[in-house]
RNA sequence: GGCGAGUUGGCGGAGUGGUGACGCAGCGGAUUGCAAAUCCGUGUACACCGGUUCAAAUCCGGUACUCGCCUCCA
């Protein structure tokens, strides 16, 4: 089985092979932890969580090391915390912000499961790692590629310049010229980013040769993947926002520490709302959290990112979500009770093929179309659809929530049924609306009624309309 | 301005040198008290203009348009 990836260094689509298949290691750009996951959040995670997946299935369970990171050193945490100990938050402020780190992972976790997400091998925190970060620092001055001004440390991207913006596709006069830069006297060339900075007493700080400070955004990767992976690793994903700076910053951080550093780079695109950007100020923007209270279903918000190839944008719209929805229904009722069978060859090629999960989608269509049911199943949670995990949102009567639910739902249909031999059928279409609102649905079959239940319907269980 | 991605039938979305993927919707039919579900049937698609080729949606060049990044946003 060969593992086709896109490798955003290179351009091209490339046969993926590992360093020590005993151990392939993967690292993942993650989230900073200052608040709840907006949906564009969720869209890494399922695209290398497809990826763990494939791995795992191609070089074994235990033979892959997928390592994110949980970004806990941000102004957005420190600025929550202050205003929690201005409005009389006990503790100390280091207690105050690892409080806000901790409730936001928490959270993190539980949307991320929500959406069928394997948890990572390893999910490290930046705060665990500032003496590594510290100790790269050190060395990278030492070797003239780091320089201290002000109680800052800077990368020196001139000792570097013939490869910074290689990935990203820019050089560094290029940028220069385009100038969206900060301006700080301090710096040597004006694209030379921090990788320490100082703090004021009401800023979290560490002690670092360079005094009481903490560290810039790009070097925690460094020192993790580092500390985790090792000198080289396979592969490095994210968002592609992050390739510039934030991904190149680690490369011209790690390359010159000596490190081999990431061989393949893979980078999703972005998620859009309704054909636009998902903005605060479009007032489209919404977590995963809001989604699944609303009662779209984490699986459902799966399908539709697994619908969508990485690699381009991703529209997330109401209709897809329906589609999604119906989708699932059908499956689910399909796989009820049955057994996974072997996943298909066609499945784990077309998945091997740069994560084409869209043609997964296509061939599980098929699969259903077939009514092969078992190679369905195992297909579908291959890519982490129609497991047992995420099927809390879909049942049918024999996983009737409560026997006194059951009971109504029974009662009513009989009453359908008698008004049906009475031809009394506007009496039957009228139960049947109304039992339809309450979420169960009813189709009459050469065998009898049968019936499901839609939990995500707007009455779940209020019987009253019906008497 | 610089860099990058994209443009496929009503909608979504694969594919990729040579028989119209697929899903949804639509239409016709079977079935049904009516529905739903299911089944059968049903579609002169590949932004535009050139080029290469026996053959291009697929390769090459250009144009237009859309989107993203260049601001510690995945």
């Amino acid at each position: 089985m060969t593992i086709w990836l896109t490798n955003t260094a290179t351009r091209k689509k490339e046969e993926f092979t590992s360093l020590d298949p005993q151990n392939v290691r993967m690292y993942v750009c993650g989230p900073t932890v200052y608040d709840r996951a907006h949906l564009g959040n969720g869209r890494p995670v399922i695209v290398f969580d497809v990826l763990f997946r494939l791995l795992r299935h191609v070089y074994g369970a235990d033979h892959v090391t997928y390592v994110r990171n949980f970004t806990d050193v941000d102004d957005r945490i420190n600025e929550t915390a202050q205003n929690r100990r201005a409005a009389g938050a006990v503790g100390t402020l280091e207690d105050l912000i690892r409080e806000r780190s901790d409730e936001t992972i928490s959270w993190y976790h539980a949307d991320m499961d929500s959406l069928g997400a394997l948890r990572p091998t390893a999910e490290p925190r930046a705060t665990g790692y500032i003496a590594q970060m510290i100790a790269m620092i050190e060395d990278l001055i030492a070797k003239g590629h780091a320089y201290e001004a002000e109680g800052h440390v800077l990368f020196a991207v001139d000792s570097w310049k013939e490869s910074y913006g290689k990935l990203s596709g820019r050089s560094v006069d290029d940028m220069i010229a385009g100038a969206r830069v900060e301006v700080a006297p301090y710096k040597r060339n004006p694209m030379d980013f921090v990788m320490w900075k100082p703090s004021s007493d009401d800023l979290p700080g560490w002690d670092s040769p360079w005094g009481r400070g903490r560290p810039g955004w790009h070097i925690e990767c460094s020192a993790m993947a580092y500390d985790l992976l090792g000198e080289q690793f396979d592969i490095h994903g994210g968002g592609n926002d992050l390739m510039f700076p934030h991904h190149e910053n680690e490369i011209a951080q790690s390359k010159c520490a000596g490190h081999g550093f990431a061989r393949y780079w893979l980078h999703n695109e972005m998620l859009q709302v309704e054909g636009k950007k998902m903005s605060k100020s479009l007032g489209n923007f919404f977590t995963v959290r809001d989604l699944l209270d609303h009662g779209v279903p984490g699986e459902v918000i799966r399908f539709v990112f697994l619908s969508t190839h990485y690699r381009k944008p991703m529209d997330w719209t109401e209709k897809k979500r329906e589609e999604a929805e119906a989708t699932l229904r059908k499956w689910r009722g399909m796989t009820d009770g049955v057994a996974a069978g072997e996943v298909s060859k066609e499945i784990v090629e077309t998945l091997a093929d740069d994560l084409n999960t869209a043609g997964v989608i296509s061939v599980l269509h098929k699969l259903a179309g077939e009514g092969d049911a078992a190679g369905l199943l195992a297909g579908a949670q291959m890519v982490g659809l129609l497991t047992d995990e995420l099927g809390d949102w879909w049942f049918d009567e024999a996983d009737t929530p409560t026997d006194q639910f059951m009971e109504k739902a029974e009662y009513w249909i009989n009453q359908r049924t008698e008004a049906k031999k009475r031809r009394d059928f506007a009496r039957a279409d009228f139960i049947r609306d109304r039992l339809a609102e309450i979420g169960v649905m009813i189709s009459d079959t050469p065998e009898g009624t049968k019936w499901m239940l839609n939990s995500s319907a707007a009455r779940v269980g209020e019987w009253g309309i019906l008497e």
